[in-house]
RNA sequence: GGAAGCGUGCCGGAGCGGCCGAACGGAACAGUCUUGAAAACUGUCGUAGUUAAUAGCUACCGUGGGUUCAAAUCCCACCGCUUCCUCCA
């Protein structure tokens, strides 16, 4: 939620974010016209209110005859604060509905226009120059034997899979070099709840215009999370938390669900786009003044995370209108996938400023003693479709593929994924 | 899934229609005392809205409704916790 301060100060600011993000500008006056209306009718019923109580203290305290006639009065003063009451609570809803729609004021410098403006910052690595015909992630996972789509489609369905020995083994030794790697960084380690609340889902800003993207189970109204982030971000909802000793850093994970519901045809083939899979995410919660910092510092440790592995990436900064609502800035870095040729987003790193912690109404202790909303990032450290970037990258000629270093301490020191010989 | 009990401030714990934003105790913070500390004593000690205001007013005693002139206190529903039974990885 958009602080309701800068709307009374400096509308002008949300304008222009709205319309970096290619958004309606005229729902921040509807705003600004229901703010003041709420503040009209709650001080109306707050009035009535006092008045009301001021009178009731008075029967309480009357001698028997006249209290009839008091309470007479009363009843009249009842009336009209309970519809003082009503009217200021339908206003103050209809300020909530207008405000929840309204997405994450973007920060300076970040690029108009939608998903193709965004500005490369940096490449790094060196892609991999193959002196013989290469495979794609598909195959190399089936002459491996480390990947079964096929039985994930009889099983599940299109999209699910099984990694299969080293394959599995593979995901799970990147999982704990970059878990080991978070601990090192003074992250708390999390294994989340993987279904949510309602409020929970709502209060991260993933019920806006994806909710189609997110699988739903009715007979528990419960959501299945697409990103632990959804938990950790709840996870000190409604919580005054102490941040003198610096951030909290949690590192979840968790496995995710996503019903991909709009990218139909879309990465069909292999593991890049699927219903489920896992992710280790970083999740930091900051004095607002330090958010722009710590977000540097996320992306800094992804990048470290991409080296470990040997990929080569760049770093793209995502354009306004293709944040999500909770955004004010997000960096991706995208791995270099040689079957296509092309970058492919691995990390996402978003600054969501003090936009979640307000839904989520969590706040820290100022050193004053005063209260103050804190802001929440986070981001991606590994994910299952990792697999796919290092498989590819690090394939050889005979078919085989070399583990990077840093993994290998994981997999008992094996140096290289190679195909079964065949009898 | 069945039965009973319980949900109050940072914690413990009273209150069970008006005098309750809430006794009392502990913790914490500030001060007095002390060379320093402890102890003792004194004071402060929930969150938010409204407002120029740390004045006043308003709201909040699990959540949402209801009864009443008036609800932490009565009624209903829901959520959660504890214990017992049943079941189970």
């Amino acid at each position: 939620m958009i602080d309701l301060n800068l709307l009374r100060e400096n509308p002008d600011a949300i304008k222009a974010s709205q319309r970096a993000r290619g958004a309606s500008e005229e729902i921040v006056d509807e705003a600004i016209a229901a703010e003041v209306n709420r503040r009209a009718k709650l001080a109306e019923f707050e009035s009535l209110r006092a008045e009301q109580n001021a009178h009731s203290k008075t029967v309480a305290t009357a001698p028997k005859e006249e209290k009839a006639a008091l309470v007479a009065a009363a009843q009249v003063l009842a009336a009209n604060v309970k519809a003082a009451a009503a009217a200021a609570t339908d206003a103050s809803e209809a300020l909530d509905k207008i405000l929840w729609q309204i997405e994450n004021v973007v920060c300076e410098g970040v690029p108009a226009g939608g998903e193709d403006d965004f500005d490369v910052l940096r490449e790094v690595g060196t892609k991999p120059n193959f002196g013989f015909t290469l495979k794609d992630h598909t195959e190399l996972g089936l002459d491996l034997d480390i990947l079964d789509l096929e039985r994930g489609v009889k099983v599940s369905g299109s999209r699910f899979y099984f990694l299969k020995g080293m394959g599995a083994r593979l995901e799970i030794a990147m999982m704990s070099l970059a878990l080991d790697q978070a601990a090192e960084a003074g992250f708390t380690a999390l294994i989340t709840p993987t279904l949510v609340r309602p409020e929970v889902m709502a209060g991260t800003g993933f019920l806006g215009q994806h909710a189609d993207e997110i699988y739903y189970l009715p007979a528990d109204d419960l959501y299945l999370t697409g990103t632990s982030e959804v938990a950790l971000a709840g996870y000190h909802r409604d919580e005054i938390v102490d941040l003198t000793d610096g951030p909290l850093r949690y590192a979840g994970w968790s496995t995710c669900y996503r019903r991909e519901a709009g990218s139909a045809g879309r990465d069909t083939k292999g593991i890049l786009r699927v219903h489920q899979f896992n992710k280790l995410e970083m999740f930091s919660y900051v004095e607002p003044e330090q958010a722009e910092a710590e977000h540097e510092k996320l992306l800094a440790w992804q990048e470290l995370m991409l080296q470990k592995c040997e990929l080569p990436y760049r770093v793209i900064h995502t354009a306004a209108g293709d944040l999500g609502s909770s955004a004010a800035r997000k960096y991706d870095i995208e791995a270099w996938v040689p079957s296509q040729e092309t970058y492919r987003e691995l990390t996402s790193t978003s600054n969501c400023t003090t936009f979640q912690a307000r839904r989520l109404n969590m706040r820290y202790r100022k050193e004053d003693g005063k209260t103050a909303t804190l802001a929440t990032l986070n981001g991606t450290l590994a994910t299952t479709r990792w697999l796919v970037a290092i498989l590819e990258n690090h394939q050889q000629p005979d078919g085989s593929v070399r583990i990077p270093e840093a993994l290998r301490p994981y997999l008992g020191g094996t140096e290289f994924i190679k195909p079964k010989v065949k009898a």
